[in-house]
DNA sequence: AGGTTGTGTCATAGAACTGTGACATGCCAC
DNA sequence: GTGGCATGTCACAGTTCTATGACACAACCT
Protein backbone atom coordinates (compact mmCIF):
# COMPACT_ATOMS: atom_id res chain seq x y z
CA UNK A 1 0.00 0.00 0.00
CA UNK A 2 1.84 3.45 -1.31
CA UNK A 3 2.44 6.10 1.59
CA UNK A 4 1.87 9.85 0.70
CA UNK A 5 3.40 12.74 1.81
CA UNK A 6 0.39 14.72 2.96
CA UNK A 7 0.46 18.41 4.00
CA UNK A 8 -2.88 19.39 5.77
CA UNK A 9 -4.05 23.03 6.85
CA UNK A 10 -7.03 23.50 9.07
CA UNK A 11 -7.15 25.94 11.40
CA UNK A 12 -9.74 24.64 13.89
CA UNK A 13 -7.56 22.50 16.35
CA UNK A 14 -10.19 19.87 16.69
CA UNK A 15 -10.83 19.22 13.02
CA UNK A 16 -7.33 18.66 12.33
CA UNK A 17 -6.38 16.85 15.07
CA UNK A 18 -9.37 14.31 13.83
CA UNK A 19 -8.53 14.50 10.03
CA UNK A 20 -4.52 14.01 11.06
CA UNK A 21 -5.36 10.84 13.17
CA UNK A 22 -7.26 9.59 10.44
CA UNK A 23 -5.10 10.16 7.66
CA UNK A 24 -2.00 8.52 9.27
CA UNK A 25 -4.58 5.25 9.95
CA UNK A 26 -4.73 5.04 6.58
CA UNK A 27 -1.49 4.56 6.61
CA UNK A 28 -0.44 8.87 5.35
CA UNK A 29 2.41 10.42 6.45
CA UNK A 30 0.72 13.86 7.55
CA UNK A 31 2.14 16.73 8.50
CA UNK A 32 -0.53 19.79 9.22
CA UNK A 33 -0.74 24.04 9.93
CA UNK A 34 -3.01 26.28 11.04
CA UNK A 35 -2.18 29.00 8.62
CA UNK A 36 -1.65 28.98 5.00
CA UNK A 37 1.66 31.31 6.02
CA UNK A 38 3.24 28.71 7.62
CA UNK A 39 2.17 25.99 5.11
CA UNK A 40 3.96 28.04 2.16
CA UNK A 41 6.85 28.51 4.43
CA UNK A 42 7.56 24.85 4.78
CA UNK A 43 6.02 23.67 1.57
CA UNK A 44 9.88 23.96 -0.42
CA UNK A 45 11.11 21.82 2.42
CA UNK A 46 8.67 19.13 3.35
CA UNK A 47 7.97 18.57 -0.44
CA UNK A 48 4.22 17.00 0.10
CA UNK A 49 2.71 14.56 -2.82
CA UNK A 50 -0.45 16.20 -2.22
CA UNK A 51 -1.98 19.13 -0.29
CA UNK A 52 -5.43 18.94 1.44
CA UNK A 53 -6.49 22.85 2.22
CA UNK A 54 -9.42 24.35 4.28
CA UNK A 55 -11.10 27.35 2.70
CA UNK A 56 -11.73 29.06 5.32
CA UNK A 57 -8.68 29.88 7.26
CA UNK A 58 -7.40 33.42 8.97
CA UNK A 59 -4.76 35.48 6.92
CA UNK A 60 -4.73 33.75 3.34
CA UNK A 61 -7.54 32.18 2.76
CA UNK A 62 -7.29 28.21 1.30
CA UNK A 63 -7.98 29.15 -2.42
CA UNK A 64 -5.35 31.78 -2.30
CA UNK A 65 -2.69 28.91 -0.90
CA UNK A 66 -4.12 27.19 -3.54
CA UNK A 67 -3.15 29.59 -6.26
CA UNK A 68 0.29 29.96 -4.81
CA UNK A 69 1.09 26.36 -5.11
CA UNK A 70 0.22 26.16 -8.21
CA UNK A 71 2.58 28.72 -9.11
CA UNK A 72 5.58 27.09 -7.63
CA UNK A 73 4.84 23.72 -9.09
CA UNK A 74 2.08 20.67 -9.89
CA UNK A 75 1.36 19.82 -6.15
CA UNK A 76 -2.27 18.21 -6.34
CA UNK A 77 -4.37 20.13 -4.16
CA UNK A 78 -7.77 19.18 -2.83
CA UNK A 79 -9.46 21.95 -1.02
CA UNK A 80 -12.30 21.47 1.84
CA UNK A 81 -14.94 23.45 2.72
CA UNK A 82 -17.86 23.37 4.91
CA UNK A 83 -20.39 24.50 2.84
CA UNK A 84 -20.92 23.02 -0.74
CA UNK A 85 -21.27 26.39 -1.95
CA UNK A 86 -21.50 26.54 -5.81
CA UNK A 87 -19.75 29.59 -6.22
CA UNK A 88 -16.66 28.37 -3.72
CA UNK A 89 -16.52 25.24 -6.09
CA UNK A 90 -16.17 27.01 -9.09
CA UNK A 91 -13.33 29.26 -7.78
CA UNK A 92 -11.57 26.57 -6.51
CA UNK A 93 -11.64 24.67 -9.11
CA UNK A 94 -10.58 27.71 -11.03
CA UNK A 95 -7.80 28.47 -8.63
CA UNK A 96 -6.07 24.75 -9.64
CA UNK A 97 -7.68 22.49 -7.44
CA UNK A 98 -8.09 18.90 -7.98
CA UNK A 99 -10.83 18.16 -5.88
CA UNK A 100 -12.94 20.05 -3.41
CA UNK A 101 -14.93 17.86 -0.36
CA UNK A 102 -17.47 19.52 1.86
CA UNK A 103 -16.62 18.38 5.54
CA UNK A 104 -17.43 16.71 7.05
CA UNK A 105 -16.18 14.02 5.08
CA UNK A 106 -16.01 10.53 5.54
CA UNK A 107 -12.35 9.84 6.46
CA UNK A 108 -12.49 6.50 3.87
CA UNK A 109 -13.90 8.77 1.56
CA UNK A 110 -10.91 11.24 1.38
CA UNK A 111 -8.69 8.51 1.27
CA UNK A 112 -9.78 7.43 -1.77
CA UNK A 113 -10.43 10.41 -3.07
CA UNK A 114 -6.46 11.45 -2.29
CA UNK A 115 -5.49 7.79 -4.24
CA UNK A 116 -7.21 8.69 -6.94
CA UNK A 117 -5.88 12.02 -7.12
CA UNK A 118 -2.45 10.20 -6.76
CA UNK A 119 -2.84 7.76 -9.39
CA UNK A 120 -4.68 10.60 -11.81
CA UNK A 121 -0.95 12.65 -10.69
CA UNK A 122 1.34 9.63 -11.61
CA UNK A 123 -0.36 8.10 -14.75
CA UNK A 124 -0.33 11.82 -16.00
CA UNK A 125 3.28 11.88 -15.35
CA UNK A 126 3.68 8.92 -18.15
CA UNK A 127 1.16 8.99 -20.91
CA UNK A 128 1.01 8.90 -24.23
CA UNK A 129 -1.39 9.81 -26.94
CA UNK A 130 -1.20 8.51 -30.51
CA UNK A 131 -2.59 9.63 -33.95
CA UNK A 132 -1.90 7.43 -36.43
CA UNK A 133 1.73 6.84 -36.59
CA UNK A 134 2.22 10.16 -34.40
CA UNK A 135 3.28 9.23 -30.79
CA UNK A 136 3.49 11.87 -28.13
CA UNK A 137 4.80 10.96 -25.12
CA UNK A 138 4.23 13.98 -22.83
CA UNK A 139 6.22 12.61 -19.63
CA UNK A 140 9.41 11.82 -21.62
CA UNK A 141 8.78 14.39 -24.08
CA UNK A 142 9.56 12.66 -27.18
CA UNK A 143 7.42 12.35 -30.00
CA UNK A 144 7.38 9.52 -32.91
CA UNK A 145 6.90 9.28 -36.03
CA UNK A 146 6.31 5.54 -36.63
CA UNK A 147 9.60 3.89 -35.74
CA UNK A 148 11.28 7.19 -35.81
CA UNK A 149 12.02 9.73 -33.06
CA UNK A 150 11.23 13.44 -33.99
CA UNK A 151 13.30 15.97 -32.82
CA UNK A 152 11.50 19.09 -31.79
CA UNK A 153 12.65 22.50 -30.62
CA UNK A 154 11.08 23.71 -27.54
CA UNK A 155 8.72 26.38 -29.07
CA UNK A 156 7.78 23.61 -31.78
CA UNK A 157 7.13 21.10 -28.98
CA UNK A 158 4.85 23.59 -27.10
CA UNK A 159 3.27 24.51 -30.04
CA UNK A 160 2.37 20.97 -30.72
CA UNK A 161 1.14 20.33 -27.25
CA UNK A 162 -0.84 22.78 -26.84
CA UNK A 163 -2.63 21.99 -30.45
CA UNK A 164 -3.13 18.47 -29.34
CA UNK A 165 -4.80 19.43 -26.29
CA UNK A 166 -7.29 20.69 -28.37
CA UNK A 167 -7.97 18.21 -30.82
CA UNK A 168 -10.51 18.99 -33.57
CA UNK A 169 -10.93 22.53 -31.94
CA UNK A 170 -9.38 25.25 -34.07
CA UNK A 171 -6.75 27.36 -32.17
CA UNK A 172 -6.54 31.20 -33.48
CA UNK A 173 -3.49 32.96 -33.75
CA UNK A 174 -4.16 35.06 -30.59
CA UNK A 175 -4.56 32.28 -28.51
CA UNK A 176 -1.72 30.65 -29.47
CA UNK A 177 0.70 33.53 -29.58
CA UNK A 178 -0.34 33.66 -25.85
CA UNK A 179 -0.84 29.98 -24.51
CA UNK A 180 2.77 29.15 -26.55
CA UNK A 181 5.26 32.15 -26.66
CA UNK A 182 4.82 35.13 -23.55
CA UNK A 183 2.51 37.65 -25.05
CA UNK A 184 5.08 40.12 -25.42
CA UNK A 185 4.77 39.46 -29.51
CA UNK A 186 2.69 41.16 -32.07
CA UNK A 187 -0.33 39.51 -33.15
CA UNK A 188 0.29 39.42 -37.06
CA UNK A 189 3.41 38.18 -37.13
CA UNK A 190 4.21 35.69 -39.09
CA UNK A 191 5.37 33.90 -36.08
CA UNK A 192 2.80 31.22 -35.88
CA UNK A 193 2.75 30.33 -38.88
CA UNK A 194 6.56 30.01 -39.16
CA UNK A 195 6.33 27.68 -36.26
CA UNK A 196 3.42 25.54 -37.81
CA UNK A 197 4.98 25.20 -40.63
CA UNK A 198 8.28 24.34 -39.20
CA UNK A 199 6.39 21.36 -36.97
CA UNK A 200 4.83 20.51 -40.57
CA UNK A 201 8.30 19.59 -41.98
CA UNK A 202 9.26 18.34 -39.38
CA UNK A 203 5.86 15.66 -38.58
CA UNK A 204 4.05 15.78 -41.37
CA UNK A 205 4.76 13.03 -44.42
CA UNK A 206 3.87 15.98 -46.72
CA UNK A 207 3.82 19.11 -45.22
CA UNK A 208 2.39 20.35 -48.43
CA UNK A 209 -0.85 18.35 -47.37
CA UNK A 210 -0.86 18.27 -43.90
CA UNK A 211 -2.58 15.68 -42.10
CA UNK A 212 -2.15 16.50 -38.64
CA UNK A 213 -2.48 20.25 -38.51
CA UNK A 214 -4.48 21.94 -40.78
CA UNK A 215 -4.78 25.30 -41.56
CA UNK A 216 -8.38 26.84 -41.23
CA UNK A 217 -8.33 29.96 -43.43
CA UNK A 218 -9.42 32.82 -41.30
CA UNK A 219 -9.12 31.33 -38.58
CA UNK A 220 -6.59 29.55 -37.45
CA UNK A 221 -5.42 25.99 -36.93
CA UNK A 222 -6.80 22.61 -36.24
CA UNK A 223 -5.14 19.57 -35.16
CA UNK A 224 -7.16 16.29 -36.35
CA UNK A 225 -5.85 12.95 -36.77
CA UNK A 226 -6.06 11.40 -40.01
CA UNK B 1 9.40 -4.71 -24.17
CA UNK B 2 8.42 -6.43 -20.80
CA UNK B 3 5.37 -8.86 -20.74
CA UNK B 4 3.43 -9.75 -18.09
CA UNK B 5 1.73 -12.84 -17.39
CA UNK B 6 -2.22 -11.54 -16.68
CA UNK B 7 -4.65 -12.62 -15.05
CA UNK B 8 -8.29 -11.35 -16.28
CA UNK B 9 -11.49 -12.21 -14.66
CA UNK B 10 -14.56 -10.58 -16.58
CA UNK B 11 -18.03 -12.11 -17.46
CA UNK B 12 -18.88 -10.31 -20.26
CA UNK B 13 -17.61 -12.74 -23.24
CA UNK B 14 -17.39 -9.70 -25.99
CA UNK B 15 -15.32 -7.60 -23.32
CA UNK B 16 -13.52 -10.22 -22.31
CA UNK B 17 -12.33 -10.81 -25.42
CA UNK B 18 -11.62 -7.01 -26.90
CA UNK B 19 -9.93 -6.63 -23.69
CA UNK B 20 -7.81 -10.35 -24.02
CA UNK B 21 -6.79 -8.86 -27.79
CA UNK B 22 -5.71 -5.36 -26.84
CA UNK B 23 -3.68 -6.75 -24.00
CA UNK B 24 -1.93 -9.38 -26.05
CA UNK B 25 -1.68 -7.18 -29.13
CA UNK B 26 0.56 -4.28 -26.45
CA UNK B 27 2.60 -7.38 -25.40
CA UNK B 28 1.18 -9.21 -22.45
CA UNK B 29 0.48 -12.40 -22.31
CA UNK B 30 -3.44 -13.28 -21.02
CA UNK B 31 -4.98 -15.78 -19.04
CA UNK B 32 -9.27 -15.38 -19.11
CA UNK B 33 -11.93 -16.46 -16.52
CA UNK B 34 -15.29 -15.71 -16.75
CA UNK B 35 -16.02 -16.68 -12.82
CA UNK B 36 -14.23 -15.57 -9.89
CA UNK B 37 -14.20 -19.18 -8.89
CA UNK B 38 -12.08 -20.51 -12.04
CA UNK B 39 -9.57 -17.83 -11.32
CA UNK B 40 -8.73 -18.69 -7.88
CA UNK B 41 -8.71 -22.14 -8.59
CA UNK B 42 -5.91 -21.63 -11.46
CA UNK B 43 -4.30 -18.49 -9.74
CA UNK B 44 -1.75 -20.82 -7.72
CA UNK B 45 -0.59 -22.64 -10.52
CA UNK B 46 -1.00 -19.82 -13.10
CA UNK B 47 1.22 -17.76 -11.03
CA UNK B 48 1.01 -14.24 -12.95
CA UNK B 49 1.81 -11.02 -12.00
CA UNK B 50 -1.11 -9.18 -11.60
CA UNK B 51 -4.90 -9.86 -11.49
CA UNK B 52 -7.51 -7.37 -13.62
CA UNK B 53 -10.86 -7.94 -12.10
CA UNK B 54 -14.19 -7.45 -12.93
CA UNK B 55 -16.10 -5.54 -10.18
CA UNK B 56 -19.51 -7.22 -11.62
CA UNK B 57 -19.13 -10.96 -11.38
CA UNK B 58 -22.07 -14.03 -11.44
CA UNK B 59 -20.98 -15.86 -8.05
CA UNK B 60 -17.85 -14.18 -5.99
CA UNK B 61 -17.17 -10.55 -7.22
CA UNK B 62 -15.00 -8.91 -8.00
CA UNK B 63 -13.78 -7.44 -4.48
CA UNK B 64 -14.38 -10.17 -2.78
CA UNK B 65 -12.24 -11.90 -5.73
CA UNK B 66 -9.83 -9.36 -4.84
CA UNK B 67 -9.82 -9.96 -1.28
CA UNK B 68 -9.38 -13.61 -1.34
CA UNK B 69 -6.12 -13.10 -3.27
CA UNK B 70 -4.73 -10.94 -1.13
CA UNK B 71 -5.00 -13.42 1.36
CA UNK B 72 -2.75 -15.15 -0.57
CA UNK B 73 -0.29 -13.40 -1.39
CA UNK B 74 1.13 -9.73 -2.97
CA UNK B 75 -0.36 -9.98 -6.45
CA UNK B 76 -0.83 -6.50 -7.69
CA UNK B 77 -4.88 -5.99 -8.39
CA UNK B 78 -6.69 -3.61 -10.75
CA UNK B 79 -10.41 -3.49 -10.36
CA UNK B 80 -12.91 -2.98 -13.38
CA UNK B 81 -16.07 -1.46 -12.76
CA UNK B 82 -18.96 -0.13 -14.90
CA UNK B 83 -19.50 2.82 -13.28
CA UNK B 84 -17.03 5.37 -11.07
CA UNK B 85 -19.10 5.18 -8.06
CA UNK B 86 -17.62 6.24 -5.05
CA UNK B 87 -18.78 3.85 -2.45
CA UNK B 88 -17.69 1.25 -5.07
CA UNK B 89 -14.35 2.93 -5.23
CA UNK B 90 -13.35 3.09 -1.39
CA UNK B 91 -14.79 -0.63 -0.96
CA UNK B 92 -12.34 -1.82 -3.62
CA UNK B 93 -9.22 -0.39 -2.46
CA UNK B 94 -10.18 -1.06 1.11
CA UNK B 95 -10.06 -5.14 -0.63
CA UNK B 96 -6.64 -3.94 -1.21
CA UNK B 97 -6.78 -2.99 -5.01
CA UNK B 98 -4.03 -1.57 -6.32
CA UNK B 99 -6.47 0.36 -8.95
CA UNK B 100 -9.37 0.87 -10.11
CA UNK B 101 -10.53 1.31 -13.87
CA UNK B 102 -13.66 2.53 -14.82
CA UNK B 103 -15.15 0.64 -18.36
CA UNK B 104 -14.95 1.73 -21.11
CA UNK B 105 -11.28 1.93 -20.81
CA UNK B 106 -8.81 2.39 -23.53
CA UNK B 107 -6.42 -0.06 -24.03
CA UNK B 108 -3.43 2.17 -24.17
CA UNK B 109 -4.51 3.84 -20.71
CA UNK B 110 -5.09 0.29 -18.79
CA UNK B 111 -1.63 -0.98 -20.33
CA UNK B 112 -0.23 2.31 -19.12
CA UNK B 113 -2.03 1.62 -15.03
CA UNK B 114 -0.60 -1.81 -15.55
CA UNK B 115 3.17 -0.34 -16.44
CA UNK B 116 3.05 1.69 -13.46
CA UNK B 117 1.54 -0.82 -11.42
CA UNK B 118 4.33 -3.22 -11.91
CA UNK B 119 6.86 -1.03 -12.29
CA UNK B 120 5.65 0.40 -8.32
CA UNK B 121 5.49 -3.41 -7.35
CA UNK B 122 8.88 -4.77 -8.56
CA UNK B 123 11.35 -1.32 -7.81
CA UNK B 124 9.47 -1.79 -4.14
CA UNK B 125 10.62 -5.84 -4.14
CA UNK B 126 14.44 -4.40 -4.70
CA UNK B 127 16.51 -2.26 -4.08
CA UNK B 128 19.00 -2.28 -6.78
CA UNK B 129 17.96 -1.57 -10.43
CA UNK B 130 20.01 -1.58 -13.54
CA UNK B 131 20.28 -0.09 -16.38
CA UNK B 132 22.30 -1.55 -19.09
CA UNK B 133 25.96 -1.52 -17.43
CA UNK B 134 24.71 0.46 -14.54
CA UNK B 135 23.79 -0.56 -11.41
CA UNK B 136 22.31 1.18 -8.74
CA UNK B 137 22.22 -0.33 -5.50
CA UNK B 138 19.42 2.37 -3.19
CA UNK B 139 19.87 0.49 0.17
CA UNK B 140 23.56 0.07 0.17
CA UNK B 141 23.84 3.71 -1.58
CA UNK B 142 26.52 1.97 -4.11
CA UNK B 143 26.51 2.24 -7.93
CA UNK B 144 28.76 0.09 -10.29
CA UNK B 145 29.44 0.72 -13.78
CA UNK B 146 30.36 -3.12 -15.40
CA UNK B 147 32.71 -4.12 -12.71
CA UNK B 148 34.23 -0.71 -11.28
CA UNK B 149 32.08 0.77 -8.15
CA UNK B 150 31.48 4.55 -9.09
CA UNK B 151 32.17 6.81 -6.29
CA UNK B 152 29.59 9.79 -6.02
CA UNK B 153 29.60 12.04 -3.91
CA UNK B 154 26.28 12.52 -1.88
CA UNK B 155 24.51 15.27 -4.12
CA UNK B 156 25.45 13.59 -7.09
CA UNK B 157 23.72 10.38 -5.94
CA UNK B 158 20.80 11.94 -4.71
CA UNK B 159 21.05 13.91 -8.42
CA UNK B 160 20.74 10.77 -9.87
CA UNK B 161 18.55 8.42 -7.58
CA UNK B 162 15.98 11.28 -7.95
CA UNK B 163 16.39 10.64 -12.01
CA UNK B 164 16.37 7.80 -12.02
CA UNK B 165 13.17 7.52 -9.80
CA UNK B 166 11.04 8.75 -12.60
CA UNK B 167 13.01 6.85 -15.81
CA UNK B 168 12.32 8.10 -19.09
CA UNK B 169 10.13 11.53 -17.90
CA UNK B 170 12.04 14.70 -18.35
CA UNK B 171 12.68 16.82 -15.17
CA UNK B 172 13.13 20.44 -14.84
CA UNK B 173 15.87 22.28 -13.43
CA UNK B 174 13.02 23.83 -11.24
CA UNK B 175 11.91 20.67 -9.83
CA UNK B 176 14.98 19.25 -9.57
CA UNK B 177 16.24 22.11 -7.40
CA UNK B 178 13.39 21.55 -4.95
CA UNK B 179 13.74 17.55 -5.11
CA UNK B 180 17.73 17.02 -4.55
CA UNK B 181 18.85 20.63 -2.99
CA UNK B 182 17.18 22.54 -0.66
CA UNK B 183 15.76 25.07 -2.38
CA UNK B 184 17.91 27.31 -1.05
CA UNK B 185 18.73 28.45 -4.84
CA UNK B 186 17.99 30.79 -7.10
CA UNK B 187 15.90 29.33 -9.82
CA UNK B 188 18.37 30.16 -12.40
CA UNK B 189 21.25 29.25 -11.37
CA UNK B 190 23.35 26.52 -13.59
CA UNK B 191 23.77 24.65 -10.31
CA UNK B 192 21.86 21.58 -11.42
CA UNK B 193 23.59 21.65 -15.02
CA UNK B 194 26.93 21.79 -13.39
CA UNK B 195 26.01 18.70 -11.21
CA UNK B 196 24.40 16.59 -14.31
CA UNK B 197 27.99 17.21 -15.79
CA UNK B 198 29.66 16.50 -12.44
CA UNK B 199 27.51 12.86 -12.16
CA UNK B 200 28.21 12.53 -16.23
CA UNK B 201 31.64 12.56 -16.28
CA UNK B 202 31.70 9.52 -13.30
CA UNK B 203 29.26 7.15 -14.85
CA UNK B 204 28.89 8.08 -18.92
CA UNK B 205 31.65 5.89 -20.89
CA UNK B 206 31.96 9.01 -23.14
CA UNK B 207 30.20 12.47 -21.19
CA UNK B 208 29.84 14.32 -24.19
CA UNK B 209 27.46 11.85 -26.02
CA UNK B 210 25.43 10.94 -22.95
CA UNK B 211 23.43 7.21 -23.13
CA UNK B 212 22.22 7.45 -19.52
CA UNK B 213 21.04 11.33 -18.53
CA UNK B 214 19.82 13.37 -21.56
CA UNK B 215 19.83 16.60 -21.72
CA UNK B 216 16.26 18.22 -23.12
CA UNK B 217 16.79 21.67 -24.24
CA UNK B 218 14.12 24.36 -23.02
CA UNK B 219 12.92 21.85 -20.14
CA UNK B 220 15.31 19.66 -18.31
CA UNK B 221 16.77 16.16 -17.90
CA UNK B 222 15.58 12.82 -18.35
CA UNK B 223 17.28 9.57 -17.41
CA UNK B 224 16.71 6.92 -20.06
CA UNK B 225 18.14 3.74 -20.10
CA UNK B 226 20.61 2.96 -23.32
C1' DA C 1 47.10 23.71 10.98
C1' DG C 2 47.30 21.61 6.65
C1' DG C 3 45.42 18.80 3.31
C1' DT C 4 41.47 16.77 1.02
C1' DT C 5 37.02 16.57 -0.64
C1' DG C 6 32.59 18.41 -1.80
C1' DT C 7 29.86 22.15 -3.48
C1' DG C 8 28.22 26.43 -5.48
C1' DT C 9 29.33 30.19 -8.70
C1' DC C 10 31.10 32.19 -12.63
C1' DA C 11 32.98 33.20 -17.32
C1' DT C 12 33.15 31.70 -21.66
C1' DA C 13 32.71 29.32 -26.02
C1' DG C 14 30.07 27.05 -28.96
C1' DA C 15 25.75 25.09 -30.29
C1' DA C 16 20.97 25.47 -30.93
C1' DC C 17 16.98 28.07 -31.40
C1' DT C 18 13.93 31.73 -32.85
C1' DG C 19 11.90 36.08 -34.53
C1' DT C 20 11.76 38.80 -38.41
C1' DG C 21 10.75 40.55 -42.77
C1' DA C 22 10.80 40.00 -47.62
C1' DC C 23 8.90 37.58 -50.95
C1' DA C 24 6.24 33.64 -53.07
C1' DT C 25 2.20 31.24 -53.36
C1' DG C 26 -2.51 30.08 -52.74
C1' DC C 27 -7.42 31.05 -51.97
C1' DC C 28 -11.64 33.42 -52.49
C1' DA C 29 -14.96 36.92 -54.05
C1' DC C 30 -16.25 39.54 -57.56
C1' DG D 1 -9.47 36.20 -64.72
C1' DT D 2 -8.01 39.46 -61.51
C1' DG D 3 -7.26 41.85 -57.33
C1' DG D 4 -6.82 41.57 -52.59
C1' DC D 5 -5.78 39.14 -48.67
C1' DA D 6 -4.27 35.17 -46.08
C1' DT D 7 -0.83 31.96 -45.63
C1' DG D 8 3.61 29.50 -46.89
C1' DT D 9 8.56 29.70 -47.36
C1' DC D 10 13.16 30.92 -46.40
C1' DA D 11 17.60 32.74 -44.81
C1' DC D 12 20.05 34.73 -41.26
C1' DA D 13 21.50 37.40 -37.42
C1' DG D 14 20.68 38.02 -32.76
C1' DT D 15 19.48 35.70 -28.80
C1' DT D 16 19.20 32.02 -25.64
C1' DC D 17 20.79 27.80 -23.83
C1' DT D 18 24.12 24.38 -22.32
C1' DA D 19 28.74 22.30 -21.49
C1' DT D 20 32.92 22.92 -19.51
C1' DG D 21 36.64 24.05 -16.68
C1' DA D 22 38.43 27.14 -13.23
C1' DC D 23 38.00 28.78 -8.84
C1' DA D 24 36.67 30.00 -4.05
C1' DC D 25 35.11 28.54 -0.07
C1' DA D 26 33.19 25.45 3.40
C1' DA D 27 33.24 21.11 5.60
C1' DC D 28 35.67 17.46 7.03
C1' DC D 29 39.52 14.56 8.35
C1' DT D 30 44.18 13.59 10.21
Amino acid sequence: MRVAGILLVEDDPSVRTALELALTRQGHSVTSYATGEEALDHIRSRRPEIAILDVMLPGIDGVEVCRRIRRLDQLPVILLTARGDDLDVVVGLEAGADDYVVKPVEPRVLDARIRAILRRAESAASDRIAFGDLMIDRGALKVMLGEKEIHLTPTELRLLLELVRHPGQVLNRRYLLRAVWDHTHVADSRLVDACVQRVRAKIEPRPAEPVFIHTVRGFGYRFSPP
